[in-house]
DNA sequence: AAAAGGATTTAGATCGATCTAAATCCTTTT
DNA sequence: AAAAGGATTTAGATCGATCTAAATCCTTTT
């Protein structure tokens, strides 16, 4: 309807000023909302404006303005489902501020994170929100902040220079072990995985902190690889100790699940025979038969907390750092049970 | 170390050229690496640019230059670990072309994806990749065209005029009937939900055909609300009807997930007393015990052939619109067994 | 009726790159 | 040594907005 004058060229602010028979600068301050056009003037330039279809060109506004009203976002695996999430509770605050997320898959590396925050850079973005891949020096976020680039850093806690959004893992642990603690555990492991980062090593603090409060054996600790496949087959792992536990907690969900289908092959029980804790709560945990007991960590709530970090600091880039730690919440379900009194070793393990 | 000079201002190619004692405009072929430039300039060209620390302005370029080196993508919901899988196939490839994604969440919702598809205009996007939200009118998709916004629909096929890359359903129907038929099945109910789409309706009509194809009833569907626990809860409806199906065939691994967990507190055995397949095929249907057969749909594939395509039109601008359909594959694994001689109807359920 | 003073509007410079068309430099050919 | 002709390099205009500082308009006060 109302093409025909937009054959080849775009419509820029020049045609609706041309066609509101104003200038330039008074087009302009109309689009920005300012205060200072009168009523009338406003509403001939917004009615060129809707008669050209013209639309507004960010590109060239923020070549002379300071902002480009746009954020990076860096993740180390998008495919996982907790990012997803975390990455869904960023999108929708920001998208809420008017502003665009740029979004880049870190893959965990730290060349490519490297490359991705340089392309942010050059795309003019406001501020990042980087989940640090593992490994990550403090000096590079000491780069960024050289550049003056507002920072967030979203789960994994490098540098007490930079904003944080996280969760409280330490205490999350804590609810864990204080829990199957009340229901008579005293064995209990935590099976780790997955790349070493801030929020990996808080985690099994968190867990040798609180095994140690109740006098525990805190270094029960296994390591597994990162695929919920192999956490299935390394189930009988577990209970080739000389005195095997009696429960779990799992680095997160995706862990628990695995497990949970290692004990279904071995005909252990879960629930009765032995007891298994989860972590983050993703949708999953749900669906899991026996129902899966975790410690919620809420990613979009963590995501959009780090999306205020980032706004509250492009308001105010001279406030100090801040951080938010989210609290955890322990969604009781049917994962565990009171500890057996005698521990029933699975007839197909070899001690 | 190269700090010092870039107080205040940034380091532009004004200044680089200065420092490297050429035009602005040979500094200019120099980061287009253009052949143009001799050897012996470009080496000076580059130590300026490495000495100053230039950080290159997509911005100012872009307003001289067509192309913005920016991709959108605007997905239904982000949350879902489904369109997670695509956005990272989609990442991965427009990120190896040195292009970034600018990211939106439409939440399913048509006047949010009229917004987010407006912002991304004015972002100046070189193109979009987009699952059109349920209930979107060709028309909207015209309106792109009419704009020369180079499109790409994934997942869902609205209009046959823009690229489409997805995956083929109605034959991935077919596979799991087929199936299920060879196992002696006849009566098999098909579970759906969720927003109506597009690629809801492709799901539907396959089973119907696939189902006819065998002379079985094709209007066993039931209609459940997508959420896992709803869909649990729902289980005992299959087996309310005059004769109960052998084998359900679910909308995705979700809904195959609910299914489950709801059969198991029937305490009806998946794989022995009743069949299941799912859709999509995502990570967790390895976790499920006993194993999820399903029908995988390997949404990251289709997020790189969503972006090739848009690579492809961005080059090419005039040629015809295209389709990359891929073939879905039957992972077969615990969940399905033999047809039962006699339904056992749980003992629950009120007939 | 003129002056004062706030409210609106505008002209022209500017942001940092690329584009076009022309100038300059080099090597080879006559 | 001059001319030809390709290879490099450059000056100046330009993309589409915003900014500053000044001009104009309008109402109220004297």
């Amino acid at each position: 309807m109302t093409d025909g004058n937009r054959r080849g060229r775009q419509v820029t602010l020049m045609d609706v000023a041309r066609e509101a028979e104003v200038s330039r600068a008074t087009a302009s301050l109309v689009i920005r909302k300012s205060p200072l056009v009168g009523a009338k003037t406003r509403e001939r330039v917004e009615a060129a404006i809707e008669r050209l279809g013209y639309v507004y060109n960010m590109g060239a506004a923020r070549m002379r303005a300071e902002r480009s009203r746009t954020v990076g976002v860096i993740v180390p695996t998008l495919s996982n489902p907790f990012f997803a999430e975390l990455l869904s509770g960023i999108e929708e605050t920001i998208d809420a501020a008017g502003m665009v997320v740029l979004l880049a898959n870190s893959g965990e590396s730290v060349e490519r994170q490297a490359g991705v925050v340089r392309r942010m850079r050059e795309h003019g973005v406001d501020g990042l929100i980087l989940t640090p891949s593992a490994g990550t020096a403090v000096e590079f976020l000491n780069h960024i902040a050289e550049w003056r680039m507002p920072l967030v850093q979203a789960l994994r806690h490098l540098s007490p220079d930079a904003d944080y959004a996280g969760t409280d893992y330490a205490a999350g642990m804590q609810q864990a072990v204080d829990y199957l603690a009340s229901l008579g555990h005293r064995r209990v492991v935590f099976l780790a995985g997955g790349p070493v980062h801030a929020a990996y090593r808080e985690r099994v603090e968190g867990f040798r902190r609180a095994m140690l409060s109740h006098g525990f054996d805190p270094e029960n600790i296994i390591d597994l690889p990162f695929k919920l496949a192999e956490v299935a087959k390394a189930a009988p792992r577990i209970f080739e100790q000389g005195n095997p536990p009696t429960a779990a907690i799992c680095f997160n969900d995706v862990f628990a699940l695995g497990l949970s289908a290692g004990l279904y092959d071995l005909g252990v029980s879960v629930g009765r025979d032995f007891s298994i804790v989860g972590f983050d709560d993703v949708t999953e945990a749900e669906a899991i038969r026996p129902r899966l007991t975790s410690v919620s960590t809420d990613p979009a709530l963590i995501g959009r907390n780090a999306a205020r970090l980032l706004l509250e600091r492009l308001d105010d880039p001279e406030r100090p750092a801040r951080a938010i730690v989210s609290e955890t919440v322990l969604n009781i379900r049917q994962s565990c049970g009171p500890a057996p009194a005698a521990v029933e070793v699975p007839a197909t393990i070899n001690r």
